[in-house]
RNA sequence: GCGCUCGUAGCUCAGUUGGAUAGAGCAACGGCCUUCUAAGCCGUAGGUCGCAGGUUCAAGUCCUGCCGGGCGCGCCA
């Protein structure tokens, strides 16, 4: 309706333009809003206001040029010219209720479209360390990542979601070492646990696997273990350092082979609870993408870069350049050691993700690692890929409080609340909208006590809830003996006069709308307050009026329009991964 | 110090290419269940949109400066 209206209007202007009232080259685009007033119509559009300035008229001397051009059409009722200049147009009853066929054929279907027109889109997010268990703070990007690419899938884009394992490197070797330790432990040795060691609980039930498999053969006494190593923090000494040096031994002790074994069964039992946890929030991922697979293309990623003329070496390291693309200082990727950084992984990582042919890559940081974006923006743009197809969306962290008192999240010191611990607590449901209720770089507290003991304030029942009202009455009308089918034949609809009704009906239409822009912004919380908003209107017009009255072509069309505030309800729901109950 | 980001009701937040009288939830107060589920509805109250300039028919929205909060600034990952 809102394309057939800004058609006209840009017919009016193309009139005018040809008769030279509105110079042709300054002819603004036509927009069209639906009227946020009732008194100011169904649609709005401000044009005439837009172009008074090139035509040199007074806006309202030209809206009424305007709408004398405007060509007849029978779904307009009324057209009216308001305020400073904008045009406001009344939409005949038969049109205004016409998406309720419409909602009926397309069903599941009703709002998808085809704006991506099948380009693909890579959405990485969570990506967490494997180093622990997924503690709430990454439930927000997890929450949004899933649901931007569920609404990017549902307007037209083939969407990739990926999680990239960081299995190299140094903090999944602490965590080998850690589980080690506890093994030793649990054999009977008995010493101070290292500061920087991982302390959580779910690091002793991996200790147990691996005395299962190996037995005693890993067992050394403490004393060896130790001995020599540099002192600890809380001795006075240094703890990264203490931390390597116990690393190295074991290595020493129980030989590579051994410690491959180790890390590859800490680095698998903490993997398969993260695929659990994430399954369990409704969360799938096409691909997990191992840091370990990429190694061999680093020195080919680094190549590149040489070619390219971005590195140069400086003490004893390898540089790149990230100022000439505006980072604020140049970036180590090869150590005076050899070693490649991370960073050196990451362009690698990337490199490959375009070499994959996505058209575009989307990844959701955490707001923690927006001093990481230049670099790495400029890294593919030193590859010679076009940046343009990078997005990078960061999320900031909830701070979490129980009550009152603000929570630590501390993988390492195991003090943190799990995702599942939060599932278990708030349920699913609640949990993945409340997540993505918010605009992503928002900060947002999230305060236990609250979500645990008054989760029925959660918005996400009052959705839930229209939903089920509607599926109640449906159950009444069957229980009544009424036969269900209900026609949407027009002497039927024509028994919808209450502004409520008018109401609804205009907010289902502009459903795809919103799932559109929700999409190209990649901001799931739009679709949140939409679905509010219609749940909303719902319950008040349920509340004022009886949908089974006795009158049959006036429950025919109540019922009618129950039936499509269902549908676009459980269709908004599904993207969001939260389920429409038919009771509560 | 530099960079990014945020600042809207008592609290948590919407307000999206600048549009008409700035909105919701929670909290507060007063009503509504013999009628389709009260996890609901109706009403009252609550605002210098951080501050000051600027741009224009029009600014919460864009620009500049300042103030305040958060985060980042490793040859860590």
């Amino acid at each position: 309706m809102k394309d057939r209206i800004a058609e006209l209007l840009q017919k009016a202007v193309e009139t005018l333009t040809t008769e030279g009232v509105i110079p042709a080259e300054a002819a603004p685009t036509v927009e069209v809003e639906p009227a946020r007033d009732r008194n100011h119509g169904d649609f709005a559009s401000n044009i005439a206001l837009k172009a008074a300035k090139p035509a040199g008229m007074k806006p309202r001397d030209l809206a009424e040029r305007i709408v004398a051009a405007l060509p007849g059409d029978d779904a307009i009722r009324k057209v009216e010219i308001a305020g400073p200049g904008f045009i406001n147009l009344f939409v005949s009853h038969a049109s205004q209720f016409d998406i309720l066929r419409t909602i009926r054929e397309q069903g599941r279907e009703y709002g998808r479209q085809d704006l991506g027109q099948g380009k693909s889109v890579q959405v990485e997010f969570v990506s967490a360390n494997p180093t622990g268990p997924l503690h709430v703070g990454h439930g927000r990007g997890a929450a949004y990542g899933a649901s931007v690419s569920d609404l990017l899938e549902a307007v037209g884009y083939s969407v990739h979601r990926e999680y990239y394992v960081n299995d190299a490197g140094r903090q999944m070797s602490i965590l080998a070492l850690s589980v080690w330790l506890r093994y030793l432990e649990q054999g009977g040795e008995s010493f101070t646990f290292p500061a920087n060691g991982y302390r959580g609980d779910y690091v002793l039930p991996i200790a147990r696997q691996l005395r299962e498999d190996a037995g005693d053969s890993l067992q050394h006494p403490a004393a060896t273990v130790f001995s020599g190593i540099p002192a600890d923090e809380p001795e006075g000494g240094d703890k990264e350092a203490h931390i390597d040096g116990l690393v190295q031994r074991a290595r020493e002790l129980i030989g590579e082979e051994a410690f491959a074994r180790v890390f590859d069964l800490a680095l698998n039992a903490i993997l398969t609870d993260i695929k659990e946890d994430l399954a369990g929030f409704g969360i799938h991922f096409d691909e997990w993408f191992s840091e370990r697979s990429l190694r061999p293309d680093i020195e080919d990623a680094l190549q590149r870069l040489e070619r390219n003329g971005h590195l140069y070496q400086e003490n004893g390291a390898t540089w790149f350049r990230a100022t000439t693309f505006g980072d604020d200082k140049d970036r180590v990727v090869r150590r005076d050691n050899g070693e490649t950084t991370y960073f050196a992984s990451d362009i690698a990582y990337h490199l490959n993700k375009f070499e994959r042919g996505f058209d575009k890559v989307i990844n959701v940081w955490g707001a923690d690692h927006h001093g990481y974006m230049a670099r790495v923006r400029g890294a593919i743009e030193a590859l010679g890929v076009d940046p343009g197809r990078l997005d990078i969306q960061l999320v900031q962290f909830a701070i979490l409080y129980r009550g009152s008192e603000r929570l630590s999240m501390s993988t390492r010191s195991g003090s943190f609340v799990t995702l599942r611990e939060l599932r278990d607590e708030v349920g699913k449901d609640a949990a993945r909208f409340f997540y993505v209720t918010r605009k992503a770089e928002q900060h947002m507290d999230f305060d236990l006590e609250l979500a645990k003991s008054e989760s029925k304030d959660n918005p996400v029942y009052y959705i839930q809830y229209a939903h089920a009202r509607v599926c109640s009455v449906l159950e009444k009308m069957r229980a009544q003996g009424l036969d269900s089918s209900v026609s949407l034949e027009p002497a039927i609809l024509e028994h919808l006069e209450l502004e409520e009704e008018k109401d609804i009906a205009a907010m289902m239409a502009r459903y795809p709308e919103i799932l559109g822009k929700a999409a190209e912004a990649l901001e799931p919380h739009q679709l949140t307050h939409y679905l509010r908003d219609l749940a909303g209107q719902f319950h008040s017009y349920y509340n004022a009026h009886k949908v089974l009255v006795d009158d049959d072509p006036l429950r025919q069309a109540r019922v009618a329009l129950s039936l499509a505030v269902q549908q676009v309800l459980a269709n908004g729901l599904e993207l969001l991964g939260v389920n429409a109950p038919e009771s509560m």
